[in-house]
DNA sequence: GCAGTAAATTAGATTAGTCTAAAGTTATTA
DNA sequence: TAATAACTTTAGACTAATCTAATTTACTGC
């Protein structure tokens, strides 16, 4: 049975919030989520219906085993996402978060998992490893061969000599 | 004024109509996004309302200048991350595609012109470059250093050399 | 030039997700 | 313990996006 990506929202809200509280409260949500607590009552009555979360009226919200699992991994590719916009493409926190927010109700599993090889890759690789420069753009971290850096390392260089001047 | 994901994805489709058949026609729509006849007369009377179409009821559809100037920006987000996905994940192009077309109306300007600086550098780097291999992960296209390889270049290029005994 | 077909529109229904306002419940504290 | 505050739920309305079925319009081939 599909989540819409509002159903998941929630389901990975409650998830955050139980990890730091144990259990979650209706206005928790609505405040991380910035909806009305109605509406938080009312994706409940869903979620509790697909046997995801448990909640009776004017209750505490836990999740059931099948929600947790769902809800991790929701929260598994949310990390991945805020990991490859900061560190890969040096977005700010802020915007790397409210992107992987939307994005991850809609990239498949396997397209994440390739970010997560990448990503893998990128740090581990002795070659791999760039960082943004403002004004400048992206340039290797460290020029493998300092003696023969590619074009655009070699630009930066020349100007970073420059100015050093 | 914001366009929803929906109405992003109808004034793609007659953009990309048009630039095949220099006008579009209801049905070319339906069919491109999948939709009943009438969800599109549906969309069509909200862009026109916008200024962003020019349609007549039995009449064929163009863009007017603002439109295509929206329909222009959503599909070179479109490209931009298709590209990414194919050439830098070496994701299949019809998931690709999807991909792409799903997360072209969530992901802000700033960030798509982040993806296009880094495939950019990616390319002309001559320290970039990856590949994707089935059942071993990335590795790099081309070793800078041939006698230094990274160890995970190192481990493919032993399994490599094993392989062709 | 008109009959038949293809295309487009209208009308009306449905669903999901949200809201506000009012009513109900629980907890706090004087 | 009774009043009040804080929280939750219910009720009802609204919007956007879709659908099907019925109607209207336009085109095409004879």
């Amino acid at each position: 049975m599909e989540l819409s990506s509002s159903l998941e929202d929630y389901l990975e809200a409650i998830y955050n919030v139980i990890k730091v509280k144990t259990a979650a409260r209706a206005t928790d949500i609505a405040k991380k989520l910035n909806v009305a607590n109605s509406s938080v009552t009312n994706a409940l009555q869903i979620l509790v219906n697909r046997g995801l979360v448990n909640h009776a009226p004017y209750d505490i919200i836990t999740l059931t085993p099948k929600g947790r699992k769902i809800a991790k991994q929701i929260a598994w590719k949310h990390e991945v996402f805020r990991d490859f916009f900061t560190t890969v493409l040096a977005i700010d926190h802020d915007t790397a978060n409210k992107c992987a927010c939307s994005i991850e109700h809609i990239i498949p599993d396997l397209v994440v998992e390739r970010f997560v090889q990448y990503l893998d890759f990128e740090r581990r690789c002795k070659y791999g490893g760039k960082r943004w420069v403002d004004g400048f753009g992206f340039m290797r971290n460290e020029i493998p061969d300092e003696k023969d850096p590619c074009e655009i390392c070699k630009e930066k260089q020349e100007s970073n000599a420059r100015s050093k001047k």
